[in-house]
RNA sequence: CGCGGGGUAGAGCAGAGGUAGCUCGGGGGUCUCAUAAGCCCCAGGCCCGGGUUCGAUUCCCGGCCCCGCAACCA
């Protein structure tokens, strides 16, 4: 079995943030859940590297615009090292053959009518370096700038969105690509519904892009260039319609096409769903089979911002918390696809309840009870904790909490039993009660692996071990 | 009438037509194997107004409030 699973890829305009890691250790914990139930996964993310912002930010910096997406795309590649990440590939669209690649795919849509020249007329703001449409002004003022943007009018080419729209309602309203939470699945079919307009896809007056091959003074609109992406991460050349299927029977990593789940924030979830589809479904490349769309983290009832300053950075909560249990603790908090509120206090409750009280606690105690008792030999009974049917259905938050009881259950029937008297009363009952605990402690560990993996490799090696010892605190409490 | 989500204990959430649950926090008790951890108990709650019903916090209507989105923006 194959299983394909991408993240979007991230605009190197921006440090990696909260949102891009709670997207990607998502997705790496799905992917190893599936790669422990002998799938075969291709797990890609990466960056998104075109456009004016881009070639802007490396002006300010100083620097070539290369050269500042080398750094950004590495500050990115250092970020899900610290989070433990295992992806199959990290694309990048300013790679070589990516662009070839989009390139060769416009052309095709180009020659199949699905492009054509207009202009685009609108009111530009200059700060924003967008345009605005008349509802987003308030008292004929960007909201953001407090100007007054100015009536531009440039040459564009167009995609023919609004011949696919009834094809993607079909689509989407069927099923055929699962939208899930599906209240996101509504969202997007009643937009989808109020009419569909063709949209620009190419930019006259940014240079730093990939130039149209059929008109090398545009360059294609970065949503368009960024899209592809999950396509050319394959080794995708460009290549449609029968090119496509030939090229997937030669390229092993093509032969993962469609995708099985693509994850993306809410924020996205339309231009997916109209722009990305629509490219493919005009192309009769065979779309994704599912999106799943998570919700946005507020701090403290906020929405993090960077004006605001009340941001938390990826590598503060792996500092702060170490690698696991920052994955932990993202995934958590609420349940997937929902939003959700952190804030520093609410973490530290967190790990010292769920992880050093609990988890660690619970390890500590009956790794210790048959170190000093049965000299550290004990026979695990095995013991159930079945999270399959909740993490195929992307239930990752049910998941931890269904992990959660049996750490409950444990600690429970250790005082139930009184353990530490039976030890000393009735040691062939004792035995039996650590025998149960320690199959317990081993479920436990095998079912975090694909949340926790370091941590979950420790227990496991201390359960199994021949002689089993206490060892070391797993979670130190923070104060 | 733009679209969608939501208003449940001090905080964050879950839930369901008929004893309203969980986590943290607060109070009390208990054990001593354990990371002053564990276990048990207690206090405290369903936005407002109508309607349907034997009965609604749960369904319907209306209102108020909060939060996203509103396409060429990442």
């Amino acid at each position: 079995m194959k299983y394909y699973i991408t993240t979007p890829i991230y605009y190197v305009n921006d440090r990696p943030h909260l949102g891009h890691a709670y997207t990607t250790v998502a997705a790496d914990v799905l992917a190893r859940w599936r790669r422990s139930k002998g799938e075969e996964v291709f797990f890609l993310t990466g960056t998104d590297e075109h456009g004016a912002k881009v070639a802007q930010a490396a002006k300010n910096a100083n620097q070539n615009p290369r050269e500042f997406c080398d750094e950004k795309a590495r500050s990115f590649k250092n970020a899900w090292q610290r989070f433990g990440i295992e992806y199959s590939n990290f694309i990048r669209t300013t790679d070589a053959a990516h662009e070839a690649a989009v390139q060769k795919f416009l052309q095709a849509l180009f020659e199949a009518g699905y492009i054509c020249k207009a202009r685009y007329k609108g009111l530009y703001c200059q700060g924003c370096e967008q345009y605005k449409i008349p509802d987003d002004l308030i008292e004929g003022l960007c909201p953001d700038h407090q100007t007054k943007p100015q009536e531009m009018e440039e040459e564009s080419y167009f995609f023919k969105l609004s011949k696919l729209e009834k094809d993607l309602e079909q689509k989407i309203e069927s099923d055929e690509i699962k939208i899930r939470p599906v209240e996101r699945k509504n969202e997007v079919l009643s937009f989808i519904k109020s009419g569909l307009k063709d949209i620009s896809i190419s930019r006259k007056n940014v240079k730093w892009g990939i130039p149209l091959p059929f008109d090398a003074e545009h360059t294609a609109y970065v949503w368009v260039d960024a899209f592809l992406n999950y396509l050319t991460g394959l080794g995708w050349d460009g290549s449609v319609g029968e090119d496509f299927y030939k090229l997937k029977t030669k390229n092993q990593k093509l032969d993962f096409w469609p995708p099985d789940l693509q994850l993306m924030a809410k924020d996205i979830v339309r231009v997916h769903a109209t722009i990305w589809l629509g490219l493919l479904l005009a192309l009769k490349i065979p779309p994704p089979k599912n999106f799943f769309v998570h919700g946005f983290f507020t701090l403290n009832d906020q929405k993090m911002s960077k004006s605001l300053g009340n941001v938390i950075w990826p590598e503060e909560l792996t500092e702060k918390f170490g690698a696991d249990a920052a994955r932990f603790l993202l995934l958590s908090f609420t349940p997937f696809g929902q939003d959700g509120d952190i804030s520093w206090e609410k973490m530290a409750e967190k790990y010292n309840s769920d992880l050093a009280d609990g988890l660690g606690n619970l390890t500590s105690r009956v790794f210790n009870l048959i170190e000093k008792n049965f000299d550290g030999k004990i026979e695990a009974t095995k013991s159930d904790l079945d999270i399959s049917y909740l993490m195929k259905d992307i239930k990752i938050y049910e998941s931890l909490l269904t992990i959660k009881e049996k750490i409950e259950w444990a600690n429970k029937y250790i005082d139930e039993n009184k353990v530490w008297e039976l030890v000393k009363n009735d040691k062939e009952k004792g035995r039996e009660v650590l025998s149960r605990l320690l199959g317990a402690i081993v479920a436990i560990g095998e079912a975090l692996a694909p949340f926790m993996p370091k941590i979950s490799e420790k227990i496991l090696a201390r359960a199994k071990a021949g002689k089993i010892k206490k060892g070391e605190i797993l979670f130190p409490k923070i104060v």
